[in-house]
DNA sequence: GGGGTCATGTAATAGGTTACATGATTCT
DNA sequence: AGAATCATGTAACCTATTACATGACCCC
């Protein structure tokens, strides 16, 4: 159902969105898109972005309107939308915010594979994470801060509003998951560590730095 | 740095993991991964698999074993992991749990540009979200039931528990968003239906059915 | 014993990313 | 005037998804 629209990349939806304000030519749209920061919410690549707006054209969303060259530079296509784009532009939107979409991120396969790691392991990076969330949330939240300053209404920041919320609920839920790893009584650490062939809490204790590719298990 | 992985499906790292137990033809992997529910967690399709397997092979991370035919039916390719697949399999783990991502559900894409649509239509499409988000979660709760019932540690689950609570997370932050557009003292709604040419709340009551992609604006 | 569905894999197509190319502008 | 960076676009390459193909097994 989600993919039986023709053109599925979300950069398209940001490109009808702006388009449905004023006609532009793509490399506008790139420095619009970018200036917006819509990048930190849409993948955002330049390659991809010239490849849309030709969907969209095949697709009938949007259509040429006037190529204009100014000295000596490529020529720009200036496209428009069209009823069919303003109509999907709408329809899109609606169905994204009125209909979870099953998604995929990558921290949940990591955690579904988790027991290929030996606890001793899995618990530092799970403490590390819990930093790197920290220092994120940090950041986005000076971003808001500044962004309001330059007085954008706040409308226009509750995707990095919602961002917080979710990074927030995960944080909560590691720091939870370490407890029921670590748990004197009740943890899983020990039959986890078991399966490994090792025993937890650890006896030596493990390397701390998390991320070291090199280091091999012994 | 994320893309640097010479095969970085996520696919892939749940063969690596279930080749690290025993080794396995495609086919048998396939089944497995579907039987273990590790679909809910990985976005799974079955072209995709035998292109991830043959990435592998390429990529030094497994060998073909041996090749066995049974009856008529195809050939059938045991594969097995290699030393430097193993590597893989913790190197890629511990990077993916230690270090999050930078990731763009499409939910965050449409909070970005909401505002192209008018508040009478948003805030339907938010409650409506809502419910689908309560009966999801509902679900996924029977889930880990029965799953729990068969025996199954929950260290298993894990993954599924995680998906709860940012869901709820996301529950609550949609609640409190429509809050702030419908408040009668100092919601969004009016100077945003304004931009639209609208008003907030709508006088004629908007229809309240929200995915209905043949409606058209008045 | 013929019509579905399972088992197993390959090939064609479409989608997306990276790399490349080239004139214009700006800086020193 | 040469170097760096911006503006603008195309082409080549990978990845992923869909469609196709075919023998085996199961049902009535």
């Amino acid at each position: 159902m989600a993919t039986k629209r023709k053109v599925s990349n979300l950069l398209a939806l940001a490109v009808l969105s702006y388009l449905s304000q004023r006609s532009m030519h793509p490399y506008e749209l790139s420095r619009t898109l970018r200036d917006n920061g819509d990048d930190r919410s849409i993948k955002f690549n330049h390659g991809s972005l010239y490849m849309v707006v030709q969907q969209l054209e095949k697709a009938g969303y949007v259509t040429a309107q006037e190529t204009n060259r100014e000295g000596q530079r490529p020529e720009r296509t200036v496209y428009a939308l069209t009823d069919a784009g303003r109509q999907e532009l709408r329809d899109w939107l609606r169905d994204l915010l009125g209909e979870p979409e099953q998604e995929y991120p990558s921290f949940v396969a990591a955690l579904s594979l988790i027991g290929a790691l030996p606890p001793s392991q899995a618990v530092p990076l799970l403490r590390h994470r819990l930093q790197r969330l920290a220092e994120r949330a940090a950041q986005t939240r000076r971003q808001i801060e500044t962004v309001l300053a330059q007085g954008v209404p706040e409308l226009f920041l509750i995707e990095e509003q919602y961002r917080l919320a979710v990074d927030e609920a995960e944080s909560t839920y590691v720091t939870s998951l370490i407890d029921r790893i670590t748990d004197p009584q009740t943890g899983w650490g020990p039959m986890w560590a078991q399966f490994h062939g090792e025993t937890f809490p650890p006896q030596a204790p493990p390397a701390q730095a998390p991320p070291d590719p090199e280091r091999q298990q012994t």
